[in-house]
DNA sequence: GCCGTACCGGCTTACTAGAT
DNA sequence: ATCTAGTAAGCCGGTACGGC
């Protein structure tokens, strides 16, 4: 499908505050006029022998990218937003339920003439409808070829359903240790920046912009205004004779959204010769007053102390743990009285509730990272995973995760970043 | 008063597109 | 290539409420 045109004047609006409210909402079922599968029908056949499909063994072999465009082809069209509050709440196999269920309103859509919709609208619903069509077909069909089908579709059509939406994306890993760089001796940790050499940017958040500059704190507030010229030093252990390297001209700037960027910052990131992939920098600030940026993250909210006077569960380790290896391999936990196995190396759980139990033990479609498994459990209004995902102790009694892996291994979780899949997704077919 | 639970507003972050 | 800013996912802090 092309991507369609956007420009300034005509890029789409998304009222963020009705869409927390449809999430938020238990999903109804569509008005009896609407029931897409409500006559047999050929396309109903097709359609409807999905949902049956994904409680099947032949999951194992469809890739999922079927299920990611129908979901996506449901994206398209104009109840993608009640499609995306499912995605938040619901299992897999109910975005799929609830995708199909929406490109068959969609269809109704199309027959009716597109009702009051827009010219643009319209020809998207179109386009979400054929979509979902030709991937709920192939899902239906079975098979190599229509998993190939499928992933094709999936791939044009798919945007950000593909992974993110289905809870696919790689876990996060458990981040810092204390640790003081060399070469800033007498240097106060003022927290971590995030860098983009793509924008060569530098984003500190308010907590970090209120320690630096604090005299700007009314400045950076909403209505205020901040636009000026700034000097930052680069740490660089390479070159121990000369550990700092002064880059001035560096703009620090507030966005529209109350957002303090740096920008004109290519030259410092790159000097700090940041292993691929990462984007955290630390900020310190000398004796003398000056800001300096090292490729250094250790240090500044890593792992805290264990709590003094705690109480060990019986049975865990007494010592803290400096390193993943040091973490139990799995764990027992729960989560609103659903079971589950917690492997803090990979930060997911195996679900162990009656539907998934039905599945194989290494099936992907019961491993949840923490937030998913917290809505898989009903708890997903709770939105704080490690307290409502407790740790089952050897006497039988639970502990929220935070407080168990704080007191039993000194260690706390951090948010982990999120990993940009290789290539463009969306861009032509030549692109890598 | 303490604790657990539920809820909401808003912040942080990743990603992206358009402008320069 | 770089700058600028919009969007949305994720989830945390603060608070209210009920049970003990």
């Amino acid at each position: 499908l092309p991507r369609p045109a956007r420009t300034a004047t005509a890029r789409p609006r998304v009222d963020v505050a009705a869409a927390a409210r449809r999430s938020s909402r238990p999903l109804r079922p569509l008005p009896e006029e609407q029931q897409p599968f409500g006559e047999p029908s050929e396309g109903r056949y097709a359609l409807s022998q999905v949902e049956p499909l994904l409680r099947t063994e032949f999951l194992e072999r469809l890739d999922t990218a079927a299920v990611a465009a129908a979901a996506a082809a449901a994206s398209l069209a104009l109840l993608a937003g009640l499609a995306e509050g499912a995605a938040k709440q619901q299992s897999l196999e109910q975005v799929a339920a609830l995708a199909m269920r929406l490109l068959g309103a969609v269809r109704l859509l199309q027959q009716q003439g597109a009702g009051t919709c827009g010219d643009q609208q319209a020809q998207q619903a179109q386009q979400g409808a054929a979509a979902g069509q030709q991937a709920a077909g192939a899902a239906a069909a079975g098979g190599a070829m229509a998993a190939v089908e499928a992933r094709e579709i999936g791939r044009v059509a798919g945007r950000r359903w593909s992974r993110k939406a289905l809870g696919l994306a790689s876990a996060h890993p458990l981040e810092g240790a204390p640790a003081h760089p060399a070469g800033l001796h007498g240097a106060d940790c003022l927290g971590l920046l995030r860098a983009s050499l793509f924008s060569g940017t530098l984003h500190p958040s308010k907590a970090v912009f209120n320690a630096a500059f604090p005299d700007d704190r009314a400045a950076a507030k909403p209505g205020g205004s901040l636009d000026r010229l700034i000097t930052l030093y680069a740490h660089e252990t390479a070159a121990p004779g000369e550990p700092l390297r002064c880059f001035d001209g560096i703009r620090m700037y507030i966005t529209g959204s109350n957002e303090v960027r740096m920008s004109r910052a290519t030259a410092l990131i790159r000097s700090l010769s940041l292993p691929p992939g990462a984007t955290r920098v630390s900020l310190w600030r000398l004796p003398d007053g000056r800001l300096v940026v090292s490729s250094l993250t250790e240090g500044c909210g890593g792992a805290q102390p264990a709590a003094s006077g705690a109480r060990l569960p019986a049975g865990s380790s007494t010592s803290l743990a400096t390193s993943d290896a040091d973490l139990p391999e799995c764990l027992k936990v729960t989560c609103n009285e659903v079971s589950g196995t917690l492997l803090p190396d990979r930060m997911v759980v195996v679900c162990g509730c009656p539907s998934c139990s039905q599945l194989g033990q290494g099936d992907p479609a019961r491993t949840f990272r923490p937030t998913p498994w917290e809505c898989h459990c009903g708890a997903g209004a709770y939105k704080k995973w490690n307290k409502s995902i407790k740790a089952v102790l050897p006497d039988g009694g639970s502990m929220p995760l935070h407080t168990f892996f704080l007191r039993a291994y000194g260690v706390t979780f951090t948010r982990g970043t999120r990993v940009r899949p290789p290539g463009k997704v969306f861009g032509s077919a030549a692109d890598s």
